[in-house]
DNA sequence: GTCTATAATTCGATAGAC
DNA sequence: GTCTATCGAATTATAGAC
C-alpha cells in the first residue's frame, strides 16, 4: 500500500508524458530516429511540439526515454534444456509483436551511434544474464552473440525490410525452422575449426 | 573488340562521375540515407556540391546509382551439395568486407522505402535464382527467405550493430558456426510443423 | 501547464556567370 | 564543365505571453 511515493493527487503531466511517450515510440519505430520530427510526434500525441522539449529536453534525450526496453527473458538455464530453441524463439516473436520499441531500436541502431550502443547493451546484457550457468561462461558471449545474429535477422527481414517469404511465414512454421538454429547455438558443441 | 562503344576520347567528366559515385557509397554506407548530405558527398570527392545535382538530378537519383549491387552468387546447383552452406557463408563475408555498398543499403533500408525495396529486389531474384534447380520451386523462395535472415542477421550485427562477441570472431570460426544453419536452410529437411 | 512566435541552422535544389 | 550565390522549405530549440 505504501510500495509507491502516493502523490497527494496524480498529476496532470503524468497522462501527457504517458501519451508523447507512446507517440514517439510509434513514430520511431515507423520511420526511424532521423525522419521522426519532434512536429509529428506532437501532432501524434495531440500536444504542442514545445511540450516534448519541456518533458525531455531534446530529441535525444526523447529517444533515450523512449527507447527503454526489457527483454523480459527467463532465466534459461532453469528450463527444459532440450526445448530452449523453441521457447526462445517463440518468446521473441511475442515480444516483438507485441512491442513496436524493439523495431525503432533496430531501425535507430543502423544510423544512431547511440542507438547501436544501447541495442549492444541489450543483448550483450540482457541476453548473457539469461544464458547465466546453462554454458561455459568463456564461450557464452560467444553463443549469445551467434543467437543474436539469427534472432536480429529474423527481426529485419520480417519486420523492417519485409522479405516476402519471411512476412508469409506464420509464427509456427518460423519456429519449426528457426528453432534448431537458435538451439545449436545455445548448446551444440563447439565447431572444430572454432 | 568492339564491345564497347569506344568513345572518341575519354570524357573528363567520366573521372568526376565515378569520383561522386565512390564518395556517395561511402557517406551512404557510414551514415544512412538522411544523414548524408549532398554537401558532405561532394566535400568527400572534393567537387562541387552542384555537380552532384547536374550529374545524378537528385539525392534519390544519386541513391539509386549508389545502389547498383551484384551479390556475384554462383549457380548453387553446381557445386557440391554438402558444402553449400560453407561456400556461401564464406562467399558473403568475402563480399561484405569488400564492397561498403551492401552496409550502405541494409543502413538505409531500415529507414528508406526505396532502399528497402532494392533490398528485397536483390535477395529475392538473385539468391532465388543462384538456388535456381537446388530445391522444390516450391519451397525455394521459403528457404532462400530463411538464408537471408541469418546472412543479413550476420551482417547487421557485425558490420553495422557491431555487437562484440560477432565482431570479434575470425572468419573461420564463423563460417564453422553459421555455415550448418545456411546449409539446413538450404537442403535441410523440411520440419514437420511447417 | 500550455501555447505562440521566432531564432538559428541546415538542407535540397535552382539560376546563371565564367 | 565547373563554380558562386541564393532561394525556399524544414528542422531543433528557445523566449516568453497567457
Amino acid at each position: 500500500m505504501t510500495s509507491e511515493p502516493a502523490p497527494t493527487r496524480a498529476r496532470r503531466s503524468d497522462a501527457t508524458r504517458a501519451a508523447i511517450l507512446r507517440a514517439a515510440r510509434e513514430r520511431f519505430a515507423a520511420d526511424g530516429y532521423d525522419r521522426s520530427t519532434i512536429r509529428a510526434i506532437a501532432a501524434e500525441a495531440r500536444i504542442d511540439p514545445s511540450m516534448v522539449m519541456r518533458y525531455y529536453g531534446s530529441k535525444e534525450g526523447l529517444f533515450a526515454a523512449a527507447a527503454e526496453f526489457d527483454l523480459r527473458l527467463p532465466a534459461l538455464a532453469e528450463l527444459p534444456r532440450e526445448q530452449l530453441g523453441e521457447l526462445l524463439v517463440r518468446h521473441f516473436l511475442d515480444r516483438w509483436e507485441g512491442d513496436e520499441t524493439l523495431a525503432a531500436l533496430v531501425r535507430t541502431a543502423t544510423t544512431s551511434p547511440g542507438a547501436a550502443e544501447r541495442m549492444r547493451a541489450i543483448f550483450a546484457e540482457q541476453l548473457t544474464a539469461a544464458m547465466a550457468g546453462l554454458a561455459d561462461p568463456t564461450e557464452a558471449p560467444r553463443r549469445a552473440g551467434l543467437v543474436a545474429s539469427q534472432i536480429l535477422g529474423l527481426a529485419l527481414t520480417r519486420y523492417i525490410i519485409r522479405l516476402p517469404p519471411v512476412v508469409d511465414l506464420d509464427p509456427a512454421e518460423l519456429v519449426a525452422w528457426v528453432a534448431p538454429t537458435v538451439q545449436r547455438y545455445l548448446t551444440g558443441p563447439t565447431p572444430a575449426s572454432a
